[in-house]
DNA sequence: CCTAAATGTTACTCATGAGTAACATTCCTT
DNA sequence: AAGGAATGTTACTCATGAGTAACATTTAGG
């Protein structure tokens, strides 16, 4: 009795035999399972203090097949890094029909950007000074980071002259904004008794609202 | 012609002979150095890109030296962290009689934790993972770490107490307020054109006004 | 003076962990 | 079947850098 053909195999196929579409699927899920295990050792223990011997031991294989799917320590990292940066700049690229706010789109953006702060990924861009990567690899990081931060002082900038934020200094509003969202990734465990939206909603409101106690009439946002 | 002794020596002395007062004064000075140098090196370089003998070469002096000041490279980490983040707690601690607003004792304490983020101990708080610290030595710095935070957040509930500051939730602010801080040391470059004052200033500014546009009447604080 | 403490040097040890060489096995292709 | 690509293993090499041993020199003080 001969195997059944991949090919034939369009639904229902507990064979062990895969086609080579999938075989090049199962590649691709092993080097995410790769750097979602590296990224969680990465954010647990720091990077330097965490070996590719650790990260393997986690995935039940030895160092050496790592280097089957990374071609070092450093890339490891750095496309943990990447994966998380291009959640959130999926989060700042401006959606082109829009009738938003500034202030709305604004608010959208942070929000996006502290739940990845709450995700394995997220978290490995600020959690691992980037003096551990390679010139290259940081320049290459360096250039998302900046990307994003221009991102978000058009946004700022549009917000400012729609009139739903208030004239500020933009470099330093951008600053500070993604300075207080990084922060999480530093404060936010798992298991903790505010969930990631949570999270996102009221840092948001913090930094929209500010610590200045608001006149009468414009006391408290809705929601 | 007899040296002048060390004790007639009150003012005026270029001798090379120090009394032994001076010498334990020479002692801290030197041990200071170390730290400086250290603190300027690992906030440059990174701390595990840093190896003591680059510091010691720093010094004009060699490695074994620096082990007559510390025990350890894990010590010398601990230490600029120490200095700075006493610098912030010095501003967090209140002064006694005091008839500042929770407002304005938070922008004070704002600004000099902001300050002390563009100087070398105050950037080894952040610019180092703490995963580089042995567990005694972290678990020393998040006891202080704690403590600032817990004195922020008292200014703060303070100030919503007394009106200066809009209710919001305390934990929330304080760490989006750190965060915002803290990020400074990631991004001050000495040479840059903002002075560590202005920054502070205008750092402060953003965290008390929000984003949020301001109602008429409140438009824009003085100063 | 003579000893002891402090301060500095040169020349090592030694653990760690990134990265590699060489070899085994399995699966797909022809 | 046979060759080769992909994937995995065991058993190394090798650089780095923290920390130390042993030794030299100066200074303080009895």
């Amino acid at each position: 009795m001969a195997p059944p053909k991949p090919t034939d195999a369009v639904l229902a196929d507990p064979s062990p035999w895969r086609s080579p579409a999938q075989r090049g699927r199962d590649r691709a899920l092993k080097r995410e399972a790769v750097l979602k295990a590296a990224a969680r050792l990465f954010n647990e223990k720091g990077f330097h203090a965490t070996s590719l011997d650790d990260v393997a031991r986690q995935l039940n294989v030895t160092k050496p097949t790592l280097y089957h799917y990374f071609r070092s320590k450093d890339e490891v990292l750095f496309e943990c890094c990447r994966m998380g940066l291009e959640m959130i700049e999926a989060a700042a690229t401006p959606v082109p029909g829009s009738s938003a706010s500034g202030l709305e789109r604004l608010r959208a953006l942070m929000e996006q950007y502290a739940e990845a702060m709450t995700m394995d990924f997220g978290m490995s861009i600020t959690r691992t000074p980037d003096t551990a990567l390679s010139p290259e690899n940081r320049a290459e990081l360096r250039r998302l980071k900046s990307q994003i931060d221009r991102a978000m002082r058009g946004v700022i900038q549009s917000g400012i002259e729609d009139g739903s934020i208030a004239p500020c200094d933009v470099r330093t509003a951008a600053f500070a904004i993604a300075g207080a969202l990084n922060a999480i990734a530093h404060w936010y465990k798992p298991g903790g008794p505010l969930a990631p939206a949570e999270i996102a909603r009221q840092t948001a409101d913090f930094l929209i609202q500010g610590l200045a106690p608001r006149t009468p009439e414009r006391r408290r946002r809705k929601r």
